[in-house]
DNA sequence: GCGCGAAATGTTACCGCTAACACTGCACCG
DNA sequence: CGGTGCAGTGTTAGCGGTAACATTTCGCGC
C-alpha cells in the first residue's frame, strides 16, 4: 500500500512526519541502531508501513560509499559451466545480502576484459568475480589497475590472481590412472581449447599420470573450443588410429562428439574404445553409452568464490589469495571398460 | 593513472579546480551539453584524466532519478535456455548502456518471485525481465503491484504480461505435421513439466496437428521436470507400448533420454520410433542418432526482451502489451524417418 | 525536590552531483 | 552608442540519506 505524498514516493522526511519524530530517528530504526524506544520505533515502523516508505538506495550509498553490489564478469554464460556457477554466485551474494550484476564479455581479448571491468566500476561494485577461464582474460584481469578486490573463479589454481577453482590436475589424473588400471597401455588425449587455463590443466594432470605410470605419452589432440563439434571433428581423425583403446577428453561435449565419431565409424564403445569425460552435466549418464566423467560442483565454486571475494571486501587485500582447491570425484559409468584382449 | 587527493577518490570539484573552471563547467562537459567552447571541453577533458576521475553514480543517480540498471528474475540460470536469454539480455543492455542485475530465484512459488521483485526494487531497477516461464511465476507477476516496467521472456504468448516469446504452438505443430507428414498414424508426445507455459503450449500444438490432421490423440506422457533423466523414465512407460512409432519431445533433454530408454529396451531410433525435440541445444546434433528438433532463438528472444523493455520504459506502459512471437524452424536431422512398413 | 549521568531524540553539516537561474562579455541591431 | 540577444560560464539550492554533535528527557540516589 504505497501513499504517495505530493506527487513523489514518500522519502524518511515523510515518515518521520507521520510517526512524530525526527527524520534522524527514522533512520536509526532503519539501521537497527540503540537508543531507540520500543513504542518509538513501533511508531515509525507503522509509519513506514502506512506510507509504503521504501529508503533510497542512491542516497545511502552517497553517504555511506557503499554499494552492497557486487560485479560477475563472464565470458560465456551458455556453458554449462559459468552459467552454474553464476547461479552458485548470486544465491550466496543473496545471503550475504548483496546485490550481483553481470557483465557479459563482448570477446576474450584484452579490451573485452578492460572495458568489462570498466563498466563494473563505473558502477562502483565493491568487489568483481570473473568467470573467465581463458588464460588471455586471467592476464589482463591480472594486470587491471584497480583498487576493486577480484577473485576469479574456475580458472586454474596457478593463475597470478584469487582464485577459487577445482583442481583439475587432480581430476585429469583420477580419470587417466583409472583408465590405465583397467588395463589400457595408454590414455589418448582430446583437449580443450589450449587458451583456457582449465584445459591447460586437465592436459597437465593427464601427462603426469602417463608419466607416472611409465605409460607412453601420446600427442595430444587439440580442439579449439569445448563442443560436441569439435569433438566430433577430432574424433575423425582418432577413428583412424586403432591404437587407440581409450580417451580422456577435456569436458563431457567434446566426448559427446567423440563417441558419435567413433559409433559413425564403427569403433564400439566401450568395448573397442573406453571414454571419459570431465563436469558431469547433467545429460552426461544419458549419453549412449552413459559417460564416464569426474564431476565437479559449480554451484559450489560460485558459492565459495563470492564468499571468498566478500572476505576480501572486508580485508582488503587482492592478488596472490591461499587458493581454495576442490577435489573434484570420478563418476563410473558405462563409457568406460577394460580394453579388449 | 589515478591520482589520489587528498586520501580521497577524486570529486568534480578537483576536476574543476585543476581545469581551473567551475564545477558545472565539468558537468556539462561530461554529459555532452552545448555552451562549451571546444577549448574549455579539452581543458576539462584533460584534467579528467590527469586526475583519473571517475563520476560517482551515486550522486547522479540521486539528483537524476535515474539508476540506468534493469533486473533480471531468472528461476535457473543453468538450463541452456534462460543461460543463453540472460546472455542476450545482457548483450543489448549494454548496447543500449544499461547494467544489469540478476535475481534468482530461490523456489518457483509467488513469495519467491515477490521476494526477488521487492529485492530488485530496493535497488531501485527501472525496469524488470523475467526469464520465468512457469504459471505460477507469471500469474505472480501480473499480480505484483509494482510501477516498475515488466516483460515476461519466453514464457508462452498467452500471459497475462507484456511478454516476447517464442510462438511454441506453430514450432510444436510444425514438428508433429512434419512426423504425420512422414507416414506415422499418430504422433506421442512426451510432455513437459505442466506448471511451464511453453510445456502447455507444445502440447496445444502437438494436439492441434494431430487433430486438423484427423490422427488420433494419444495421452500425452507427462514429465514433472525438463531432465533427460525424466525422459528416460516416462521412455521406459513407453518402450512397452509397439503401438509408438513417433514421438515429439516438448525439449532436447526429454528427447536425449527416450532415445536412450529406447535404446536400452532394443529398440531403434528412426528405424522403429521416430523421436523429434524441442530447442536445438549445440549437443543436438551429435546425439546418437543426431536429433531432429524444433530451432529457437534465444539469445534474440533475450535482446528483443530486453528493447521492449527499454521501449516501455520510455513509454511508462505496462501489462497488456502486445506480444512479440519469434517464429521457430524445424531442423531435420537423423532421429526420424518413415514408419517401418 | 534536586542534581546527575545515561538514554532518547533532535540539529546541523555534509556526501557528489545536476537543475535552474544569474551573470558575464561580445556580436549585432537600429 | 546604448540596448538586445545569446553563447559561455558561474552560483545556488537541493536530491535523500547518515555521521557527529547538541539537546532534552528520564530514572535514580540522596
Amino acid at each position: 500500500m504505497q501513499i504517495v505524498v505530493g506527487d513523489r514516493a514518500p522519502v524518511m522526511a515523510d515518515v518521520a512526519r507521520v510517526a512524530g519524530v525526527s527524520q534522524q530517528t527514522v533512520s536509526r530504526v532503519l539501521n537497527d541502531r540503540p537508543n531507540v524506544r520500543p513504542a518509538t520505533r513501533d511508531r515509525v515502523m507503522e509509519a513506514i508501513r502506512e506510507l509504503g516508505y521504501r529508503p533510497n538506495a542512491a542516497a545511502r550509498t552517497l553517504v555511506t560509499r557503499r554499494t552492497r553490489t557486487l560485479g560477475v564478469i563472464s565470458f560465456n554464460t551458455t556453458l554449462y559451466g559459468p552459467a552454474s556457477m553464476l547461479y552458485g554466485i548470486e544465491q550466496a551474494a543473496k545471503q550475504h545480502d548483496y546485490f550481483v550484476t553481470v557483465a557479459a564479455l563482448a570477446a576474450m581479448d584484452r579490451r573485452s576484459v578492460f572495458e568489462a571491468v570498466e563498466r563494473l566500476r563505473d558502477q562502483a561494485v565493491e568487489g568483481i568475480v570473473a568467470i573467465a577461464p581463458q588464460t588471455t582474460a586471467v592476464g589482463a584481469l591480472a594486470n587491471m589497475p584497480s583498487d576493486v578486490p577480484l577473485v576469479a573463479v574456475g580458472c586454474g589454481v596457478h593463475a597470478p590472481l584469487s582464485t577459487v577453482a577445482v583442481d583439475n590436475e587432480a581430476g585429469a589424473e583420477r580419470a587417466t590412472s583409472y583408465l590405465l588400471d583397467l588395463g589400457h597401455r595408454t590414455v589418448h588425449h582430446l583437449a580443450g581449447p589450449r587458451t583456457w587455463l582449465d584445459a591447460q590443466e586437465r592436459e597437465v594432470g593427464w601427462r603426469r599420470a602417463l608419466t607416472v605410470r611409465g605409460a607412453r605419452v601420446p600427442e595430444p589432440f587439440k580442439g579449439g573450443d569445448w563442443s560436441a563439434r569439435t569433438g566430433y571433428e577430432l574424433g575423425r581423425q582418432i577413428v583412424g588410429d586403432a591404437d587407440v583403446t581409450a580417451v580422456f577428453c577435456a569436458n563431457d561435449h567434446l566426448a559427446l562428439g567423440l563417441i558419435r565419431a567413433l559409433q559413425a565409424a564403427g569403433r564400439r564403445v566401450p568395448e573397442q574404445v573406453s571414454v571419459v569425460g570431465f563436469d558431469d552435466i547433467p545429460d552426461a549418464e544419458f549419453f549412449g553409452p552413459a559417460l564416464t566423467t569426474v564431476r565437479q560442483d559449480f554451484d559450489e565454486l560460485g558459492r565459495r568464490a563470492l564468499v571468498a571475494l566478500i572476505r576480501s571486501i572486508g580485508g582488503g587485500r587482492r592478488a596472490g589469495e591461499p587458493v581454495a582447491a576442490i577435489d573434484p570425484s570420478l563418476v563410473v559409468r558405462a563409457s568406460t571398460a577394460r580394453p579388449a584382449p
